[in-house]
Parts: C-alpha cells; structure tokens; sequence
DNA sequence: AATGCTTTATACT
DNA sequence: AGTATAAAGCATT
C-alpha cells in the first residue's frame, strides 16, 4: 500500500474539493492549488483511488450523493430483510457490534485491556485500540498521534494499555488490504449513543442516510441535532460508519477526523464498488 | 445554561 | 429560484 505517501496532498486536493464541490472546479484549478501540474495530479489521483479525479469529483456531488441517500423507510426494510442483528459491510468485510456493560461504562473500562498501535493508512496515520471483545477505537490523526493515545486513556481511565503494533497491525491488514476476514468492534457510550451507532451499521457499502432519518429510525424525528452530536462522539471510525450520514438536501455536513476526510472515504468506497463491482 | 457532524421556516437578493 | 439568518429541537456537559 503506496497510497499511504500521497496522502497529504491528496488532502490538500480534498480540502479544496470541499470547499468548493459544489460549483465543480476543473481540474486545472484543483492541481494549481496543490501546486501540481495538471497530469501529476490526476496520475496520483488515480494511483490512490483507483478512479480519476473527475469521476471522484462527480461521485460526491450534490445530486449524486442525493440519489443513493437512502430513507428511513429504505433502511427499515433493508434491516428488516437481512436481519436486524446483520452486520455491517465494509470493504467487502463484516463488522459484528457488542457495546460496554453498563458497570463497565460507569467505572470507566473496568477490567478492560487495550492494545493499541499506531498506523498508516490511506487516509492518514490513525490509532487503532483493540480488546478482547473488538476494536474499541479507529481514529485519524493529522500530526501527532500521541495525542489520540492521551485521549484514549483519559477515556478509559480504568482500563489497561499496552501498545502492540504487531496485533493491530495485523488488523489494519484486515481492513485495508483483502484478507477477508470478520472483525468485531466493542461500543462505549450513553444508551442513545449507542442506538445511533447500532443505526449507523444499517446503511448499506456505498449508500448514504440524514441524519434526521437516523433520528426518525430511533423514533424522535426531531433529534437530527441530537443524533449528529452523537455521531460525533464516534471513536470507531470505518467500521461504525458515520461517514455514511450526510445533510439531507445533500451536503456534505461535518465529520470528526475532517470534512475532506470523510469526502476521501465516501469516494473511496465509491471507487472500490466501481472497481470491483458485485 | 451552553453547545453541536441539523433542519425548517422566513426574509432577502 | 437561490442564499443568508433565525429559530426550533434534543442529548450531552
């Protein structure tokens, strides 16, 4: 995996999408902007995501972003016919949800032991925590990662850490290369956290949601708000995809780890499905 | 009491 | 019709 290198200035290139997408900028003003020429662009472009710029560019439009938002009624059914304790996909992988005990979110991880690991990915280095029950968090960095780290153990202020790059990276490997290979993720949070995290497990690979359809999956229609600020407080990044809510009328809303972050993803899962469709 | 990965209603170009 | 503001709504700190 050579994407990894590129990273930052396809960033750069992103924040710049997203700032602008929704006028569609040409791609001479996006490679001027990172200060590439125009050919050097769309070549590592295409070498992270497997599709051309332009093809990302139109992926994540407006109307191309509305058409594949699924509705609540869509999501209630499509639950409802793969089972509601089916897993969630990702990369062609399934990911199973259990959350922390009540006692063990009251006494902060209790009992509980972290191995955790830092890593590159295409999407920038991330910390990635693991237990015995799954993978308790997945987050982004930008500089330094040992912040996240800090913050991992404030978190769980009672459990027990020990770092260990060979097992995380092992899942790392499940994630992003193709070992096909079922991963667990262990959830910690309030009881509606919770609920719209189990939400988000339903949108389907290469769909997307509101987040007033998640609030109206939970039964508040007007929680939007609410349930934004619980996906905020993700800390399992891919496997709980937050990525996959979007504004209803088709922006791009927020994203913990970076607005142009979460555009790389959502293009990125668009370039896997065209890739290798089906 | 204030804040946030929203949404709607209203008021203006 | 598009775009800027205001206000409504709700869990969390």
């Amino acid at each position: 995996m050579k994407e990894e290198v590129n990273y930052n200035r396809i960033k750069s290139a992103l924040e710049f999408i997203a700032a602008n997408y929704k006028k569609q900028p040409g791609m001479n003003e996006i490679a001027e902007h990172i200060h590439l020429s125009e050919f050097h662009f769309q070549r590592i472009f295409k070498e992270w995501s497997g599709i051309t710029p332009k093809k990302f560019l139109r992926s994540i439009t407006f109307e191309e972003l509305k058409k594949n938002i699924e509705t609540t009624e869509n999501l209630a059914e499509l639950s409802e016919s793969t089972g509601l304790s089916s897993p969630s996909r990702i990369y062609d992988l399934f990911v199973d949800i259990e959350s922390v005990t009540p006692e063990e979110y009251k006494t902060k991880g209790k009992g509980i032991e972290i191995r955790y690991g830092i890593h590159e990915t295409p999407f920038g280095k991330c910390l990635l925590a693991n237990t015995k029950r799954g993978i308790c968090a997945l987050e982004f960095a930008d500089e330094e990662p040992a912040s996240l780290v800090q913050a991992l153990k404030e978190k769980w202020q009672n459990a027990t850490f020990e770092e260990n790059q060979h097992e995380t990276g092992a899942i790392i490997d499940t994630i992003f290369g193709n070992k096909k290979q079922p991963l667990k993720a262990l959830l910690y949070g309030t009881n509606f956290q919770v609920k719209v995290w189990e939400a988000l497990i339903k949108i389907p690979y290469g769909k997307f949601t509101s987040y007033s359809s998640v609030a109206e999956m939970l039964g508040r229609p007007n929680a939007s708000r609410a349930v934004g600020t619980a996906i905020g407080k993700n800390n399992i990044a891919l496997l709980i995809p937050c990525h996959r809510v979007i504004q209803q009328i088709g922006g791009i809303g927020g994203y913990k780890w970076g607005v142009e972050r979460k555009l790389a993803i959502i293009g990125y899962e668009k370039s896997m499905n065209e890739n290798k469709p089906k």
